[in-house]
DNA sequence: ATCCATGTGTAGCTTTGGCTACAGATTCCG
DNA sequence: CGGAATCTGTAGCCAAAGCTACACATGGAT
């Protein structure tokens, strides 16, 4: 995936369209870990993620963080797109997970795609409606989950084919919105009660059923 | 305010979406505190409120509730248009605020509607898009804030201008996803601090600086 | 006038999670 | 090989918040 054309929802735009796309888009590469939005920040275009991962979190107070939700490639930054319709501030900040390559379309052209092309017009809806989705989903975990079932539930998501999960307890900690030694402490009890097994910059899953029933069962 | 046609974003529409409006739309009334969307329901339509006010809270573990927002006349239940255009599942509960009525446009007519007119577009997006600022303010809150800073935030906005809130300590707890007691634990302490002074059904603010403080200084 | 429903005020106990402070382990690099 | 940086494992303490259990107050209804 080399260009934004080459995006679905890029296809099947009008002549007009595709010149002002063309024309007006930048495409970025960031080296992992660079923090390319910070909250607060006047955001200029939409986000679309061509190569790598992009991760959106929450500052809270003392320093610690929350991982909100990832833009895997194809996918765009919502709250960019939102923060453009609204002339709005944008509220959270976003990091590179890995090197990283985006492709940004400049307010102006964004708002022009949208008013004549459908397919821009449902992919913008479309967008937004998931990250609605993914933001309830976020609230009622951080609501009523302990951090014990967030952790289970983070390492679950994060698995590898072979139930292995490459975080350290510190990205951890910095997902579900705690410290280390309380990700430490957890992983701890897990570990004596046999579900997982913890090592340098990994945890090995041995009973993914367990942890699955102790996350309050959202996966098999 | 009694049909839908007098909302700002459906004066401009065409001759025909106008009768596909006006054909397709149905007009509810619903009593106070009566539960109108209940999680995980198949929502069928976009409501707008004409009169009344609708709230959208989740539900915890417990019984407890946490309002997420309210919607006040002219505006749309955002997570029904939501469910809408996902075909997904309606995420949290509604109640009436009070007495209300709804206006619901039938998923395919907002469909169509969507489709067609600029307008509709524009306020779809301008929805969906103050919904996830909210969410995540809410978010923020719900991570970064103790139970007293939210009271107090709470009391703030609630207030009426001689500084009356006129909540229960449930309705409090049921505001700000906690329960009763605690609530009547804050109170105490705020109230021996003078900032505030609890009463039957209502707590009268003393110190609404002072409060602000507390709460995070969002407000004056 | 009494009773009942609703609301408030307290107290004590427990769990969860945050903070501090280390001690040991592993990896990387020079 | 040795030291620095990074990561993990523990322990203890403390504050926040949840749960249980009452006692008391208020207001409306009969």
């Amino acid at each position: 995936m080399t260009d934004i054309t080459a995006l679905e929802p890029f296809r099947r735009l009008s002549e007009t369209s595709h010149r002002l796309l063309a024309g007006g888009t930048v495409t970025h590469r960031f080296d992992a870990g660079r923090t390319i939005i910070e909250k607060g920040q006047d955001v200029s275009g939409a986000y679309f993620v061509l190569e790598g991962r992009l991760r959106v979190f929450s500052l809270l107070p003392g320093g610690k963080e929350a991982t909100l939700y990832f833009i895997e490639p194809g996918e765009t930054c919502v709250l960019a797109l939102n923060s453009l319709f609204n002339d709005l501030l944008y509220p959270a900040w976003v990091q590179t997970d890995s090197d990283t390559r985006v492709a940004v379309i400049p307010g102006r052209v964004y708002r022009a795609l949208f008013a004549t092309e459908p397919d821009i017009q449902d992919l913008t809806v479309q967008t937004l409606s998931t990250l609605v989705f993914r933001l309830m989903a976020e609230l009622d975990q951080v609501h009523g989950q302990t951090l014990e079932q967030r952790l289970a539930g983070l390492l679950l998501v994060r698995a590898s084919g072979r139930g292995v999960v490459r975080l350290t307890q510190q990205e951890m900690a910095s997902h579900i919105g705690t410290t280390r030694e309380v990700v430490a402490r957890l992983i701890g009890r897990l570990s004596a009660r046999g579900l997982i097994q913890s090592g340098r910059g990994a945890v090995t899953l041995h009973d993914r059923h367990a942890l699955s029933v102790l996350a309050g069962g959202q996966d098999g």
